[in-house]
DNA sequence: TGTCTATATTGACATACATCTATTCCGGCT
DNA sequence: AGCCGGAATAGATGTATGTCAATATAGACA
């Protein structure tokens, strides 16, 4: 099953508790996003003006090996928060909001009376 | 740093990048969530009449023992995603609503114009 | 005080993960 | 074809993590 698809169908955590395999689901998307390296990429993939980034624009913007940046591009991409695409010799990677916003509807809370 | 502090002051990840430490602090979170057990935990506290969950009740929940529950029960708890109150024998934990509602906001995807 | 129940902590262990170096793959260029 | 630069993959390594059994702690009650 697709991860978008149990996304889409998992309600949100403060309405009823998930089935074990809902959770399996979601928690690849989270244990994704946990990491801070993955998160400043996603950051700056989400928030680039034109939605595209290319892969050396990441390795720049951190201390780290660019095969490291490579595989952390690959777990965000596998879970379905960004997707790649390439263009001549460079590849441009890109946000998919609609898992962004699944996520952000799943953690909304209940309301506070 | 306190870890809601930090959630108030990140900016959503589609507006912004995130420096480093506010990645380091928001990454810890969504480190506990990375997890389905502790997942399928928030979401049995989360969608509780009432607000309250014996621990006696999360374990009956799942086929694991009972210090493994009890790790989770920290893991979140270190991170404010959950409270924890002792009364009488029993201890009971409850959802902070602040802290799931941050997270929602800083997944909150860019508009899809 | 002693015992019983509920929960937390400790210590051990196997697995998962972040990172690196070395190598490979893929396009463009000469 | 051969080379070069950008990006991905493979393999190695140290550290983090999920789980359990054993033990400790806290409170109720006799």
């Amino acid at each position: 099953m697709e991860l978008l698809q149990i996304l889409e169908c998992s309600p949100p955590l403060a309405r009823e508790p998930l089935d074990a395999e809902q959770a399996a689901g979601v928690a690849r998307v989270f244990k994704a996003l946990g990491d801070p390296v993955r998160l400043r990429i996603l950051s700056i993939v989400a928030s680039r003006e034109g939605g595209e980034v290319c892969v050396c624009d990441i390795t720049g913007a951190f201390e780290l090996s660019q095969p490291t940046i490579s595989h952390h591009l690959k777990v965000l991409k596998d879970v379905g928060l960004i997707t790649s695409e390439r263009r001549a010799s460079w590849v441009y990677y890109r946000l998919v909001p609609e898992t962004l916003g699944e996520l952000s509807a799943l953690l909304t809370a209940p309301a506070t009376v």
